[in-house]
Parts: structure tokens; C-alpha cells; sequence
RNA sequence: CGGGGCAUGGCUUAGUCUGGUAGAGCGCUCGCUUUGGGAGCGAGAGAUCGCAGGUUCGAAUCCUGCUGCCCCGACCA
């Protein structure tokens, strides 16, 4: 039957990748965009996954001795405009704090001519100076040292082009900024800050990521070195999923991070700085989404199990809504996040939206389950062939397992898609061939060359970029910086 | 910021060329029948046609300006 097969979300992934994006985060309720240019509203379910991330994430910075704090969301111009590569960077896309007051003006509220500010205000694009600005304050004498700070914040980019979660003007994320010794401290600091993301996003996310340093061209404004974990969406482009960065003196200097060593003598600090944002939501779906819609990784997900009763005419609704709370309350007790839909829908617009937000577990109990002290479940990631049926004993022994399974396959499978997609290229020539019989190909969905280093002083390296719309995503780690992974991006 | 497209109830859109005062589907509300992978019938609510000017007896429709959104590039977490 073509009902039976029609997909939750339309166009499907094949179709039209962006447009299916799109329509995964509307049918799963997550996200819907604001009324102001290129931002987003984050709605519940959307937001409950950052929850959980940030969760997760904050207990294992902590375990590393960070410490979270909060600095202004405006920064005073004048410190934006020090590190030299750093306004480069970030000049072309900052909002501006211009007056503090509004007035009756002809056409409405304006701002008030006599309220212009002496110094304007910057909205943070990032928070490198005005914690560095801190840092100077605090840090004296290498006693101070290592000084580690988190901030879980929004930030400001204006930029040309967003896309929901991947791309949005203000955004949520979380910055570290650390204070070191010596350069190798630094350096090791940011290193380390790279694993735990890599670790983040494998095992938490259940996104493989291939972990590496970005090319001069690629790094942050500011950086001695930036490294990255890139990620390989099902569309084949890459997506940088988070960095760090080895800031060498760089801020130290302009900013004032001075402290008395061992010795005696005034050196500068080595600073770092790393994030990760609400890019991994949109990462996340378009990692593990298909064209029923978004399936979230356990560690994650909102609801880790969705509990449908099946009332029919020849029910005994009460016992069955009595069983399915009984239910609930034994899973809720394992630690598990249980949602028991009582909504008066119907039975299947239950079961569709359940689908639709990737709830990992979908449990089933009408008049046969109830009789039989059984319940039905449903795999997301498997779909409806994994449906089974067990005891509620069996269940509740197994609940954590076939959660720990749907995380595993996850990232089974999107490790073996995006190996799948990696070609060793040994000649610019390949890579173009790569491309342009990717290009042709129906549905054409590309996936990363990975060449010898070489290739980036080619003459024609630059050019063939622009053709195909290529940047080098980052000289991966494992190859020892002999190889560089190049691909299209987001 | 360049190139292309779009703007009409909550959503998708017809109508725009050839001006005459807005129609549908989905969703929503109510009722009945339904409910184990997206139900059916009936009744109802809901739109100053993106904004501001202009032409006209009359503008969703024609003209000018503006704004926003989407897609493709350049830039970026």
C-alpha cells in the first residue's frame, strides 16, 4: 500500500536535503523561527535537548576543574578593536550598542539623539577580551595559574545567511577560556579541551566526529592554532561540530594577562579558548534524522520512552490508563525520562508524533497488554519490523539496554555512512574528477577527499575550491598532518 | 554583499498577465461515528491580500519605494 510507505516528512532526505531540515525540526516541534532576522525561537522539545547537552557537558568540564561564571553580553568597543586578526575576524558582523534611551520621533520610538552613547557597545560575537579584560585583574602570580572559566551563553553574529540551528545571528553556547603557564600547558589545555568534545559528541551524541587542526586560512581570528572535530552530514557536507583554540599570547598581550613567575620575572599568560553551541542540535538531526523524522540519541532525548495507550470502544480505558501510569512511575524510577501520552487524539496521530520526535522507545499498551502484564515496544531507529512484545518484568530489566542499543546503532551507522564517503585522492585532478561525477550523479550527495597536504600549495587548488564550493575541513590528527580532508561545508 | 525566487486566514496556496471588493486544501472549534502506523460525515470560527506612497469611480491585481523570507554563491560555531 503507498499509505503505508509515505513518509512522515516531505521532500524525504533524497529529494531535497535542506528542505527536509526544514520540515524535520516543524514536525518534531523543536524550533520555529523568531521575528527578528536570523534568529530562532527555541521551543521545549528543542530546548529540553540543549538541556540535556548541556547536562552532560557541564558535569564533564567540571570534572577537568573548570569553573562556570558569567561576563556581559556588551562589551566596550574599544576592547574588540585590540587583537589586530581578531577585528579582522569579527568587525564585518557585530550588532552595535549605540544609544541607551528611545523617543517619540516622527515615525515612532527612535533612538534619542541625546542619549548616544560616548563609547558604543559591542554585543559579544565571542567573549576572548572581555574575560581576558578579567583575567588581567585576577591573574598576578603564577599562584594564579592555571585559571579555567566556562560561560554558558548566548552570543551575537550578524550574519548573511542563517539556518536554523546551524546558522542563527544570536545563538546558545558554552566558552572556555583558560589561563596557562607556559605554552605547552596551553597548548596540551586545548588539545585535551578537543578530546573531551570528541568524546561529547561520539558517546553522547552518538556523532562521529574526525578530530584535527584547521588550516591557517581556517582559523580563529586571534589563534596560534584551532582545532576542530568535523562531522559529515547525511548530505555529505561537512559540519565543523566544535573547536578549540591554542590563543598562544596573543590576548595575553592585548589584553593585560600578566603574572609574576617562578623566577620572578613579568611573563604573559597562554590562553585558550573553545565552544560548542546549539549547532549540535541541528548537527544532531541531520546526523541521525530520517525522512520520518528526527530519531534522537538516547543520552539526549527528551523522552527516552513514550508510553501510547491504545483505548478502543471494547476497552477498559481506566485499567488500561491505570497500568500505562503504573507503568510510567517503575520507568521513572529507573531514571528514565517517560512520557505518558493522555491527550484525546486518536491512537496513531499519537504514534506519528511520537515517530516524528524521535522518541528512541514507543510502548504500546492496549487490552491485550494489560491482560497479559505485557507491553509492546517499538525501536525508533529499527521502525515498526522491531516491534516486540514483553513482559513488564522483562521490560523493566531490559529498558536501560535497548536504550544503550538504539545509542550504539546510531552511532554505528553514522560512522559507517560518513566512512563510506571518505576517498583518498592523490591528485587534484581526483578530486575533481570526485566531485564532478558526485555532481552528476541523481541525488547527488558528496562526501570528503582526503589528500596529501601538498595539494594546498597547488596553484590550482585555490580555484578548484571555488568551483565546487570545497574548503580543507582540517588535517586530521590519526594521519599526523600528512593528509588534509577536504569537503563542502555548512 | 552578488544572482534567482517568493510574500493572500495558523500552514500550503488559487486568483495578479487581461483592475470590479477573496476561493480551496490542511489545521482549528463543536457534534456523531471512529481509534493496534497519519479516519469519515455534518456544522462553524478565522484575511484590513508584507509595509508605505501613487494611478483609478474602483487595486490582492497596475506603478514607485521599502521590509521580510527561501534557494544558490562569498563569510562564519
Amino acid at each position: 500500500m503507498s499509505k503505508q510507505q509515505k513518509t512522515a516528512i516531505t521532500p524525504t532526505r533524497v529529494d531535497n536535503f535542506p528542505e527536509w531540515y526544514q520540515q524535520v525540526i516543524k514536525a518534531a516541534d523543536m524550533a520555529e523561527n523568531a521575528p527578528v532576522r536570523g534568529c530562532m525561537i527555541i521551543k521545549p522539545y528543542g530546548y529540553a535537548v540543549w538541556e540535556n547537552m548541556q547536562r552532560v557537558f557541564d558535569d564533564r568540564i567540571k570534572a577537568e576543574g573548570v569553573q562556570n561564571a558569567y561576563f556581559p553580553l556588551l562589551i566596550p568597543l574599544e576592547f574588540i578593536s585590540r587583537e589586530a586578526e581578531h577585528v579582522d575576524g569579527f568587525a564585518k558582523e557585530c550588532a552595535v550598542v549605540t544609544h541607551h534611551r528611545l523617543e517619540k520621533g516622527e515615525k515612532g520610538l527612535q533612538p534619542a539623539e541625546s542619549a548616544k552613547l560616548e563609547e558604543p557597545y559591542v554585543i559579544r560575537p565571542t567573549s576572548e577580551t572581555i574575560i581576558g579584560d578579567a583575567m588581567s585583574r585576577w591573574i598576578q602570580s603564577y599562584r594564579d595559574l592555571p585559571l579555567k572559566l566556562n560561560q554558558w551563553a548566548n552570543v551575537m553574529r550578524w550574519e548573511m545567511r542563517t539556518r536554523m540551528f546551524l546558522r542563527t545571528s544570536e545563538f546558545l553556547w558554552q566558552e572556555g577560556h583558560n589561563a596557562f603557564e607556559t605554552a605547552e600547558e596551553a597548548r596540551e589545555d586545548a588539545l585535551k579541551m578537543l578530546r573531551v568534545y570528541a568524546d561529547f559528541a561520539e558517546n553522547t551524541l552518538a556523532m562521529p566526529v574526525i578530530v584535527g587542526e584547521k588550516t591557517e586560512d581556517e582559523r580563529f581570528p586571534g589563534a596560534d592554532a584551532t582545532y576542530t572535530i568535523e562531522a559529515m552530514m547525511q548530505d555529505g557536507k561537512a559540519l565543523q561540530a566544535g573547536t578549540s583554540h591554542d590563543l598562544g599570547q596573543n590576548f595575553a598581550r592585548s589584553m593585560g594577562i600578566r603574572f609574576q613567575g617562578r623566577d620572578g620575572s613579568e611573563a604573559y599568560a597562554h590562553t585558550t579558548s573553545w565552544g560548542i553551541s546549539t549547532r549540535l542540535i541541528g548537527g544532531m538531526i541531520m546526523t541521525h534524522g530520517d525522512d520520518d523524522g528526527m530519531i534522537m540519541p538516547p543520552k539526549v532525548a527528551p523522552i527516552h520512552v513514550a508510553i501510547i495507550p491504545v483505548l478502543r470502544e471494547d476497552s477498559d480505558a481506566a485499567q488500561i490508563l491505570d497500568y500505562c501510569e503504573r507503568l510510567s512511575l517503575r520507568l521513572k524510577e529507573l531514571g528514565l525520562r517517560v512520557q505518558l501520552d493522555t491527550s484525546d487524539r486518536r491512537t496513531p496521530d499519537k504514534m506519528w508524533d511520537a515517530v516524528k520526535k524521535g522518541v528512541p522507545l514507543r510502548v504500546e499498551i492496549g487490552g491485550r497488554e494489560v491482560e497479559a502484564e505485557s507491553l509492546t515496544c517499538v525501536r525508533r531507529d529499527l521502525g515498526r519490523e522491531s516491534k516486540a512484545n514483553y513482559s513488564l518484568e522483562d521490560f523493566t530489566g531490559k529498558v536501560q539496554m535497548l536504550l544503550d542499543e538504539v545509542q550504539a546503532e546510531l552511532l554505528r551507522r553514522a560512522k559507517a555512512f560518513r566512512d563510506s564517503r571518505i576517498r583518498d585522492v592523490s591528485s587534484l585532478a581526483e578530486v575533481k574528477a570526485l566531485y564532478i561525477e558526485e555532481s552528476a550523479a541523481q541525488g547527488a550527495q558528496n562526501g570528503f577527499a582526503c589528500a596529501d597536504v601538498s595539494i594546498l600549495s597547488d596553484p590550482g587548488f585555490e580555484a578548484l575550491c571555488k568551483e565546487f564550493s570545497l574548503t580543507p575541513r582540517c588535517l586530521p590528527f590519526e594521519d599526523k598532518g600528512r593528509k588534509v580532508l577536504i569537503g563542502k561545508a555548512y
